[in-house]
DNA sequence: CTTGGCACTCGGGCTACCCGAGTGCCAGGG
DNA sequence: CCCTGGCACTCGGGTAGCCCGAGTGCCAAG
């Protein structure tokens, strides 16, 4: 129902639409894309496109852009990823390798997608849940107060107070370390709930209101609140990519935590590269948004993802590259580590 | 040489064009202000105020707007910090009283700050070279890789992972965990330079060399590299305040870590609240916004910045009070914990 | 020093207008 | 059956002209 130069006549409108920021006319398609065909055609051709949602006309007398669909039609068929030089992957890759920190590797990280892209760059913490745990550490605060300090292998530090109900003293805590470091080191966290459920047998009676307040500590902590943080940069890339509805929502939608991660989150599949356009992305206030992300961390070991941010008019093949380049490279730092 | 009405006049202008974000004129001004006195003489005290640099008119025949010099004579002499009523000071205290995490307790301090501001909110954490050392954690990672884990009093975690020269054992690990623990247990930081340079003596001559990196690093990452993180919230509120310049600049004047921690650290008083109008703090693509900020924490132990970043056009009396209220509070929350 | 009067300025909003890009349709030709 | 050139039509956006009203500065009188 479409034939092969109808496909190419949304795929040239797709790609002068991202690089001109104006709706694309017969004429000027049939000129820079060498289409050997008259513009008559090209415009009976663009009433078929038009008729089947996949672009429109945003005034009568202006040429088309393209629609939600049409976007999608035009990564799904029309694109491929663009893959990256071997010279930008060596800047990536040392860009990235002067990290010191797992902090430090997420901000490099999402400093490089955005400058990469030119939109806004999203990028998620490494997952607790697909961690394991390397250490447990108790510090003493006060009386009846507790530090309970938690190293993952994928170098992050998670940290919690709790107020045990009753006093202790230094060989109890001691104690306790031990059995946690013994029964925790190596564990996935997911599967902690278990571990830690039959975990007061293992201590003495008269630690058991303390312990059980440590481990109940741990397991809300780490468990119930795998608490995902998500960081942005590049919000400046904004102020360019005019967005029809208002840049506020767009702001607003960035800053809350849920949001994205419900945005990267509907990225199902872990390897390969996901886009999300417009109102495919069902956030309220990033309907004219689309989101490009992937999962990052080794195929056996998933660790979380990322991706960028940016108008439905977007140079997409260009982000997938990015964020696929991005990923990887990511991925295999803190592997390393 | 600017008698009372003249005052009186500016700070009618200043209040009326922060309320309306339009040039105020003489006949506005008696109207919505009580002065008992007719336009023309308004006009003639305003025309003294444009010859002294307080106001000026953007065209020839609109009203007045204040300079930054305007906005600062009436910060230092013409207005009072608003003070927040008793349930507005409950509601934050309460507010802030929720956190259970440092992480969380900056989170809420920036969010509260946006949110009773209606500005950019931006909270330092915690300074390092402030706070004492609770407890140093080693734990052993790989062959030759230790993860040096730091405890402060503010409840700060500070992680970084260490090459050591030779192969080490559990022993020597314990050992020199216990040796360190002993000498900085309850330092402060800034202290730390000096201690660590005796500390090679009181270890066994075959560890020094591990112990030598290990003391290196901590050097390194908590004296030298004080890494001050600075958060910023709200930046939603900054497509009401339609800034004169591009929003551009000032995004991307909020990405940059050092520029935020340029535009605090100006603050040189630890309790009382400063403001920087326009080109006063001398950041490029900040000349048109102003910065209210004050330090946390308690007098004798001043924890690190916080405050708001807006147009030069802001209602000063209530940014002051709300930088005051969220200071004193979040100080406080953090003392107790 | 204040006040009312008065002439002057000029930005912003309104209308009218035209131009040109772009379309849809149609009839003719391969 | 599809492509093509021609042609009439539409309409957004830019330009020019216009007026209005808010606001000013100045001046002379109280």
């Amino acid at each position: 129902m479409l034939d092969d130069r109808k496909l190419a006549v949304l795929r040239a409108i797709v790609e002068d639409y991202v690089s001109t920021n104006e709706p694309v006319g017969s004429r000027a398609l049939v000129e820079r894309h060498n289409l050997d065909v008259s513009p008559a055609t090209i415009r009976n051709d663009m009433a078929v496109l038009e008729e089947q949602g996949y672009i429109v006309q945003p005034h009568t007398s202006a040429g088309r852009i393209p629609t939600d669909k049409g976007y999608r039609l035009f990564v799904d068929k029309l694109s491929a990823i663009k893959p990256f030089s071997t010279a930008e992957r060596r800047a990536i890759e040392t860009f990235l390798a002067g990290a010191y920190d797992l902090d430090d590797v997420v901000m490099r990280t999402v400093r490089l997608l955005a400058q990469l892209t030119r939109q806004v760059a999203v990028v998620q913490y490494p997952s607790l849940s697909k961690s394991a745990v390397r250490h447990v550490e108790l510090v003493p605060l006060v009386e009846r107060r507790l530090l309970v300090v938690l190293i993952t292998d994928t170098g992050r530090v998670e940290q919690r107070v709790v107020d045990v109900p009753t006093s202790y003293d230094e060989d109890s805590i001691m104690h306790l370390r031990a059995v946690l470091n013994a029964c925790l080191d190596g564990r996935k966290l997911t599967d902690i709930a278990t571990i830690v459920a039959d975990l007061p047998g293992r201590v003495d009676p008269r630690e058991r209101p303390n312990a059980a307040a440590v481990f109940s500590v741990i397991l809300e902590t780490l468990v119930e609140r795998h608490e995902e943080k998500v960081i942005v940069g590049g919000a400046s890339n904004l102020t360019a990519a005019d967005f029809s509805q208002g840049l506020r929502e767009v702001l607003e939608a960035l800053e809350e935590q849920v949001v994205l991660m419900r945005l990267l989150g509907e990225t199902e599949d872990q390897t390969s590269v996901t886009v999300r356009i417009g109102a495919e992305n069902d956030v309220l206030g990033l309907r004219t948004a689309s989101v490009v992300a992937t999962g990052y961390g080794s195929a056996d070991r998933p660790l979380a993802k990322l991706g960028v941010v940016g108008p439905t008019r977007m140079d997409y093949p260009t982000a997938m590259g990015a964020v696929r380049a991005v990923a990887r490279y990511t991925g295999q730092i803190l592997a390393e580590s």
